[in-house]
Formats: structure tokens, sequence, C-alpha cells
DNA sequence: CAAATTAGATTAAACGATTAAGCATATTTT
DNA sequence: AAAATATGCTTAATCGTTTAATCTAATTTG
């Protein structure tokens, strides 16, 4: 195996110390006064060697890696792997590495990856935090590590973060529906503490209650790790104990699960219920009728998540909480 | 901000040396011969002042980093996605992190990926390959690099590479339409010389010769980023010029643009078009009809690249080279 | 011309771990 | 009792950088 090439390499070809060569190839040539032949010689043997300079040397010397760790519910899930594209990019252009893991949901996954990359000693974390996991990240700020949340974040825990304006989604689809004539809009959605969760159902709540033309609302709720068995239970008690004429999904993977559901059952789209998903797949529109739904923008999300934390990284202080707009897609689905 | 506690913290609160700190975490306290009393004591101060250790230096002075550098063509399609997710949990198992990046399929974004990872010192590669990458992935292996190429390989380079069983895996399919009593069967695939793709349009040629009740064989051929309108232009050839009557495609991405023109064109599946898709996913379960497709065995898929590199990092000598066996599901799109 | 400054380097400590080698002291063997 | 071995630790080098502190010789200044 060739030993990798090293500044001491480089020095001993040239001539001179191991200094010499870290301030030339750092570019402080002129502020710490090395001579232009030495530069010129050490920039020469640097390219020949092919050097690059030992990054886990350079992280431990100065205490920073130019990683970030990045901490999703899970990257199989297109919403999050897109997510986390947008952040690889992002980060990339600022020379920052990404190290990822999936927390599936569960606090205790979602510690255990903490560690992990807090003892790889990654300069700062996007998290999308999960259920109960208040704590693990009220001690990253206690330790003032860099975090911005994204997707969600924790009641009580001042952090930064980067989420969508749930509540004003959710409200504006239902009153959507409505005034489209529907009169027994239902939601279907996890149950979860999670605050953009509960943003999206008060949402629903609020705006049944505002427009609604009666008092009906009816919120299904499901596990994250639901059977298809159980969502077909929802959906059939949404169509025929409660009648609904519309539905509205709280995230992408309920969608997906409840238009099986719904296609099983042999229920007609619009017609018999109308459908607004949460969250865009250009596969959405290859169902029959294409799924109305509420667009997050992903791209702002991601760029914004990594802008801050780079900020924080930077030594910026104050606490940035963005909260960003929904778009709703209309289709055919809702009528 | 609080600094982490090292080994030396410890070494000063217990009244010893670091080296007997690290020979008693380390579970070297019989071989090197420390005493019972100062191993009782350097463990309970070790958990009183909840000390990790940083795998930074640790890093540095092994020269092993127990990070596994992953390179896909991109995150946020759920095929890699779905692959990153496995070999996630299996590195993890094993006490691996993964870095990750993806290519685009571009020769020098992956170049730039590799040589970022490589000054990290990542202890080895899972490298879904681009074209045009063979000169890089070869420079790796002559730095006994180990590295586990996945989906496809490169001609040329001797490797240790996970794949599906293309040829046989598109035979079979196209095999199947026939006997299905189709008679026109076309493919639309990737303008790629890389082996899986190459592979796939062999198995179709040659099953169309070998079973074929005619001389007919056509396989429409897109760039990676190509457009609807290109897509749209070679479906409507397909359908109108050559008169197919099935049509097979090579990928997952292809098979969701080209199912979205054909139903812009309103041809109706299979009655006047039969499909089968590479790469199956929850989604085209809802797709009207639903979609048969070629059914890759993603799990064995990753977790073998991950087994492989590891026993390659341990330093097993011989080339690895699996061939998966895939699965053909059939729905209501291939009649 | 002596003193002060500047230019152009070097030295060596530091980051936090690992680990080969060494050094007392105590115990066992011949 | 001398030699050999065991026990329980410490010392110090090392990994590859960065960077504060020094050091020497040349140049400028008064």
């Amino acid at each position: 195996m060739p030993k990798r090439i090293s500044l001491k390499d480089i020095a001993v070809k040239v001539g001179v110390s191991t200094a010499a060569v870290s301030y030339v190839l750092n570019g402080l040539e002129k502020e710490k006064r090395v001579g232009p032949d030495v530069v010129r010689r050490v920039r020469q043997v640097a390219k020949e060697l092919n050097y690059t300079p030992n990054q886990i040397a350079r992280s431990l010397r100065k205490g920073t890696t130019n990683t970030i760790g990045l901490i999703v519910a899970d990257i199989a899930n297109p919403f999050f792997g897109h997510l986390a594209r947008i952040i690889e990019d992002e980060a990339i252009r600022y020379g920052y590495t990404v190290i990822f893991g999936s927390s599936d949901e569960d606090c205790l996954k979602s510690e255990s990856l903490l560690e992990t990359f807090m003892d790889r000693q990654v300069d700062g974390f996007i998290i999308v935090p999960s259920e109960g996991c208040g704590a693990q990240i009220e001690l990253l700020t206690v330790k003032k590590v860099p975090v911005v949340l994204v997707d969600r974040y924790i009641r009580g825990v001042e952090t930064n973060f980067v989420m969508l304006d749930n509540y004003d989604a959710v409200y504006k689809s239902v009153r959507h529906l409505i005034s489209k004539g529907y009169k027994r809009v239902a939601m279907v959605a996890y149950r979860s503490c999670l605050i953009h969760m509960e943003e999206r159902k008060r949402g629903y709540i609020q705006a049944m209650g505002d427009c609604g033309p009666g008092p009906f609302s009816y919120v299904g709720e499901l596990e994250y790790n639901f059977t298809h068995e159980e969502m077909e239970g929802i959906i059939r008690k949404i169509i025929t104990e409660y009648q609904a004429d519309a539905l509205l999904f709280a995230t992408n993977a309920l969608s997906v699960a409840g238009l099986y559901a719904i296609r099983e059952l042999q229920v007609r789209i619009p017609d018999e219920i109308a459908v607004i998903g949460f969250d865009g797949s250009e596969v959405f529109d290859f169902f029959d009728p294409p799924l109305s739904f509420i667009r997050q923008p992903l791209e702002e999300m991601g760029k914004t998540s990594v802008q801050i934390l780079l900020d924080q990284i930077r030594g910026e202080a104050g606490l940035k909480q963005v909260i960003l707009k929904h778009q709703l897609v209309l289709r055919e689905s809702s009528g």
C-alpha cells in the first residue's frame, strides 16, 4: 500500500521545514514571509507529488472537521432523500461533507447517531427530530453545538429551525375543499405530538370550525409503523361510518397507503371522495386521477437550513427560526 | 463552550498515566497488566465524566476511520435512497459510519467526491460508478483502497462488485411478453455504455432474436437528463411508427416518465400497449393498471456490498463478484 | 557605526489518542 | 542467594497538521 504523501515529504524534497510548506499551501506566504523561491518550489513539488492534506490530521489540530451530521427519519423516504440531496449540494458548495443517519422516528436510534457523530467531531447538525428527543437536542445546544432542526421543531427547546407553515397549509386546503362544496372533510394523520403533525391537525380542526357547514370533523390517527389493514380500517370508517366526502392526508406516506386502500375499496376519486395529499412527487402525477397536494418548498428548506447552520458554525449568535410558505397544487382529485 | 473530556482528564483525576487509561478503556487491562484497583477507578471516572473517545484523534493514530464512502448517482432517486438506507443499517451494525455523495452520473463530480473522501481517509468505498470513471476506480485499486462497485461494474477494471443478472432479467421478461402473444416488443433505455444498461439491451435484442415471431426490434435511447418532450417523441415513435404492442423500460425513472407520456398520448395499457418496468416501487401499485416490473433484490444487494467491503478492509485478498437474481413481478400492465 | 527593524526561515508544542519500550518492585525459580 | 520472571505502572514516540515563538542574517534607520 503506497503511503500517502505528507507535508513532511514535500518539506524534505524542497529542503525546508514543514512549517514553511504549510504556510505556502495555506496561502500564508505573504503574512508569514516565505521567500518567493521557496514558494515556487513548494508549489511545484506539491503538484508533482499530487499532495492533498490529510483532513483527519488537520481536523485534530484545528478542532473542526468541515463535516455536518444529517439525521433524517429515513433516507429511503423520497421526501427525506430529496431533502438530503439538496443539503448535500449546498454543503459541498461550502466545502463541507455530509455524514447521515436515519432515525426511523426512534428516539434511541437518534441518540445513538448523535453520539456517533459527536465523537466524530462534526461541526454541526441538521436534524429532523423524533418524538421525545427534546432532551438530546437541548443537550447539544447546552454544549454550544450548532444545530438546525428541519421539518419540525421541539416545543420548549430553543433552537434554530426551518419548517413549513403547516397550520396555514392545512387550513387553506380544507377551506378550499369546503369552498368547492364538500361538506364532510376528514383527515388521516399520524398519532404524534411532533409539532408539524399537531399543527396540521390544528389547521384542520380550526378550518372545519371556521368554515365547515356543520359540526363535523374527524381525524383518523395511525402509528408510524402502521399496517395496510389499519389504514384500510380507517379509510373504511371514514367512508362508510362518517360518510365523508373529502379527505386530507397529512403526509406523503399516508397518501400513498391511503390511496391504495381507497382503490381496494373501489371508491371513486373525486366522485365519491375528494382527496388532497401532503408533499408532492412526480409520481403522483400518474395517479388516476392526478392527486392534488400541498407542496413544500424543499429546495428552500434544505438550502436555508444549511445556510443557518454554517452561520452558526461561523459563530453567529441569534436564534433563527424560519417558517416557509406552502403551495397548494390543484389537480383532479379534489374536484 | 465546555471542552470535551479527554483521556488526559481521566488520567489526571485517577492519578495515573494516559497509557493506563487507554489500556483499560480498550479492554487491554489483562494483556497490559493494569492492576484491578486502577481498572476499577478508571472505569468509574470515565463513566462519571461521561467520556467517549475522540474518533478523529484515534483515526489519526490508527490510520483507520471506521467510515465508508458511499457514492450513488442521486440519493434523491428512491432506488439509491433505499439502497443507501440498507447500506447505512448494515454499516452501523459493524460500527461504521457512512459519508455519501451523489455523482449525477457525472464523472467529474464522482472524481471530486472520491478525492474529498480519500482526504478524509475513508476505509473503503461503495460506488455506483458513472460512465468513464474507469481510470478513477482503477487508481483506487492500485492504491489498494478497498472498493465495491454496486449496480454496475466497469469493463476492464478488476474490482469487486455486486449487481443484478441484467441480461437474464430482461431476456426472461421479453420472453414472457412474447409468450403472452405480444409480437412487437420495444424497449426504452438510456444511451449509456455502462454495463448494466448494455446488458439490459443485449438481453432484449437476444430475446427478440431467439423468441420473437419476426425480425422486429427497437430500442429507443435517451440521455440521462432527458426532457419530457424527448420521452414523448420516443413513445410516439414506438406506438405510431413502429406500431409496437409491448414496451419494456430499462429503469425506474424511465418507467415513470414513459408512463406519463403514454398517459398524455391517451394510449391504453395493456390493450394498446403492454408495459413492464424496471425496479419496483410501492407507488407503482397505484398506477392504473398496476405495473409489472423486474424487481431487484435491493436488500441483498446492499448487505452483500457492505459485507464484501468489510472483508476487504479486514484484509481479505480475492476478488468477489456477485451477480444477484431478479424477480419478475407480474401485474396487469403486461396483459 | 550601533541600534533597530525586517525578511525568511526554523523549532517545537499542540491536538487526543495508541502503543512499543522501559523501569522499578515483588515474586518465583534454580 | 543470585538469577529469572512477573507485576504494575510510566515514558515518550507517533500519526500529519497548524501555528506561536524564536532565531539568524540582512537591511534600514538615526
